[in-house]
DNA sequence: ACAGCGCTATATCGCTTCGATATAATGATC
DNA sequence: GATCATTATATCGAAGCGATATAGCGCTGT
């Protein structure tokens, strides 16, 4: 999961753990909570697979036009980059050296992203979920609604099983139970506004309704 | 967090691994897709610890008094008990099923999980915390609000950090971030809803009524 | 009658993720 | 210029996940 979540990230543009880790809680708010303990070894784990590849940040990989290579790529005003580079070309000539790892992408590791955003895993959890989700430009049409509508079902199928047994249950537990369905109800209300609204946007022109009589 | 499930379990009555995961998964709704994986390993923990005890689930264990021996036996002759009793006995009429292993609390382990409930460690995702809300009948009122109360200042700070930047991200993204946002204000009028009907069980006497009914 | 299917039940394996901790450099504050 | 917060990488043990193996038992269909 986190793998995929690095790679959809690194994507738009490269970055180092630190950044990875930042823009997961922020930015995405979800995995808000993602640790250095996953994040290094997941990178590590990506590089061994070819998925990326690690520079020093000073270095401009040829092939690569859609991002800038300075590790902070700074939003308003390139002084602070241009500060940045100084500092790494100072500070990191060598490897052994304890400097930035800026990560970039490669060629098999956008190939293994769109493999994991579509057939990858679980959708059970919310959070993987909405992590593909979030990535869901980077999806075919069909693609996304499929995942909008799988979604959709699981929820709908937990929502039938729950209700079944709200017996026995003291106040605190009934009310956790009670809480967790609503929630549940509530995102099968919001699947139901983007599946609309992906609808409206794949077919803007509605089928000509009810004259079936009339072929030619 | 699983063990302080489980011992929450296990406070009402003997079961066994497959038992805990049906109640977690049915009963609760939390750690809904919690796995066997999990369980049986987190059961060894504990009974290494001492926090419960196996039984081969056809003797009497001596000295306990507070639960019967049979495994699946009610605790009182509470209605729920009898329930769990009959469906306990549809499953399995045999007593001398392969390996059945009924576990019991001891009080090392209801020590251990008033420690767990009231200290024990994160209230940072939804889950541990709806867990520990499930169980805090077993908590002073004054812990409860506690718990409540943490959980909420979390929240609010969560949501105030949240929506700095919502900015550069696309509908989908923008969409999953805005749903969260929503989630987690629902969250807080749950809570606020729970701190109100707490502090009314607690102190009926000495609120002036100022607007009742409105959530803040 | 019995073959096959599905549920109950326990267990283990490898991998991912978490939470805590160590280390170190730089930038800001007083 | 000492101290503190932030940026940054890394590792460790433990916890949890998902898949898989196993086996008894009850029901159903042929």
């Amino acid at each position: 999961m986190l793998d995929m979540a690095i790679l959809g990230l690194l994507e738009d543009r490269d970055l180092h753990g630190y950044e990875i880790r930042r823009q997961l809680r922020d930015n995405l708010g979800i995995l808000a909570n993602v640790s250095f303990g996953s994040i290094y070894p997941a990178l590590t784990r990506l590089e061994k697979a070819g998925a990326v590849a690690a520079t020093d940040g000073s270095s401009s990989a040829p092939g690569a036009g859609q991002s800038a290579p300075v590790p902070e790529a700074p939003p308003t005003g390139s002084l602070s980059g241009e500060l940045a580079v100084l500092r790494a070309r100072r500070h990191s000539p060598s490897r052994a050296r304890r400097g930035k790892k800026v990560y970039r992408i490669t060629e098999a590791g956008r190939l293994l992203f769109t493999q994991l955003l579509t057939e990858g895993g679980s959708i059970d959890d919310a959070r993987s979920f909405s992590l593909r989700l979030a990535f869901a430009r980077h999806l075919a049409p069909q693609a996304r609604m499929a995942l909008l509508e799988r979604r959709r079902a699981i929820l709908v199928q937990r929502l039938a099983e729950a209700d079944s047994s709200n017996v026995e249950l003291d106040v605190y537990a009934r009310s956790v139970v009670q809480h967790t369905a609503d929630s549940v109800t509530q995102d099968i209300i919001w699947l139901d506004r983007l599946i609309a609204a992906e609808r409206a946007a794949a077919g803007p022109v509605p089928v000509p309704v009810t004259q079936e009589g009339d072929i030619r």
